[in-house]
DNA sequence: TGCGCCAACTGGCTTGAGCCACTTACTGGC
DNA sequence: GCCAGTAAGTGGCTCAAGCCAGTTGGCGCA
């Protein structure tokens, strides 16, 4: 793809990068290793501090290296990716009596913690009321905000969206929401989750989310606009999760129909 | 979240962001809009030009503008979603003769082209040995890589991954892999596609990554590491997609088991 | 009329200097 | 033996100046 000579001299900067990431990819610098700090880089380059500082800059957008004020730059850790599978929505794991999230932390061995930060009735976002099929130009919607953690450590963000005709006066306005969850409730008002739709994205987070998920430079989000149909094909909740991508990944695993 | 008054005073490349930011929210700047020159808003601030040109950077990471050299800094354009669903391992699109990704791109007006740079036997990657079950330290697997264009512009990286001794000295080693493609050739070795497995990630793209799909900074990818089970629950084929996520998403729709 | 050149403007990148905030380790006093 | 204070080292961020490279549009020549 590139041209067979690298014709095109790289600015300083990239050189440094690039020589940078051959190292951390060859294992000559391990995970967790401190990098020369910008001012011996600059040194050893022959260029100034802030250029040095660029290269470094480069690599963290890139995910590679961590900087740590007051302390050095390390090559970044790999992450174990805790795994949302599409059998968070399964019925068996109603059996074990935890949530999907409970379940997974138990499984890494870590210690699972939500927050409810709010639940309000609101005017849902245009995405949801699409899905949801309500009007977007009124408060059709209770919104239930989670943040999940897993040892302390934020992991996701998730928004619920209920109609509010069926949410109102019943548990689903508390933050404690009874046996089996939300998902008991709306099955008491007679939605049995019977398919489900995820759309799944990826971005950059909002300054609001990396400060929420504690996210370091260079690490995006995964988004997953989640729908849930019942028995009659009738789209009965939407909720966005909001995933930190270094931590994090999906997995669905399903029929071929 | 953020504490009741702003106690920590921002630093001013940091201030001029987020006044481009809100400005670029509320809809004062739509998309396609130009941005002041860096001179010009370092003037406006009374910032020197490389702390416009900071702030600038930072939008950019968050996938905000764009900037085009000589040109000026744009405001980005909200990217319609190319959308691959969980049916592209669908039986019933074999009716069309055509490919998944032909079959969205027709969806979306746009004329697809696909690439094949190369067909060769390698030894594995080792996520790829452990879901195919082949070993990772000889030469048994099949590598297939595949470039998809819509309009021209690439869309998404793949790397197919089969066996060996099963491809050896079949169409599966060729370009053109005749009727339905790669699945229609693995029927005939015995290889009904029964479930899928797809875990999936996003990162950050490797500069080779950003340079054949053409990102722009602060652009992630995702990566979905597919496995094909057939009728016994063996995985018969393995599939790095490599996605631009400002142009993708994934879209899985599934029963409830 | 049409085309080619060029000036002005844009972002890309570097330099070298300086101040600040945070971390770390050592050192001296209690 | 402990602890407080401090000095040295680190990244965070800014400034002011300069050169380069790509883009654009207008001006003047053919």
């Amino acid at each position: 793809m590139t041209s067979a000579r690298p014709s095109t001299p790289q600015p300083p900067s990239r050189r440094i990068a690039e020589d940078l990431r051959r190292q951390i990819e060859s294992g000559e610098r391990s995970p967790g290793d401190k990098l020369p700090s910008e001012r011996a880089l600059a040194e050893a380059y022959g260029a100034a501090r802030n250029t040095a500082r660029e290269a470094i800059r480069i690599l963290a957008e890139q995910g590679l290296v961590t900087a740590k004020h007051g302390s050095g730059v390390f090559v970044r850790e790999p992450q174990r990716l805790f795994r949302f599978g599409s059998d968070r929505y399964s019925l068996k794991n109603r059996e074990t009596g935890l949530t999907p999230f409970r379940l997974e932390a138990k499984k890494q061995g870590k210690v699972a913690r939500i927050e409810v930060p709010s639940i309000a009735r609101e005017k849902p976002p245009v995405d949801v009321a699409e899905r949801l099929k309500v009007p977007a130009d009124e408060e059709s919607v209770v919104h239930r905000e989670n943040h999940y953690f897993a040892d302390d450590e934020p992991v996701q963000i998730v928004s619920t969206y209920l109609r509010w005709d069926e949410a109102q006066g019943t548990l689903l306005m508390q933050p404690k929401t009874g046996k089996d969850g939300i998902y008991g409730r709306l099955e008491e008002l007679g939605h049995v989750m019977t398919r489900v739709r995820d759309e799944i994205s990826a971005r950059m987070p909002t300054p609001e989310e990396a400060a929420t998920l504690e996210l370091l430079p260079g690490v995006p989000v995964l988004e997953v606009l989640h729908t849930s149909l019942d028995q009659d094909g009738i789209p009965f909740e939407v909720s966005r999760y909001v995933h930190r991508a270094d931590q994090t990944g999906l997995l669905y695993e399903l029929p071929v129909e």
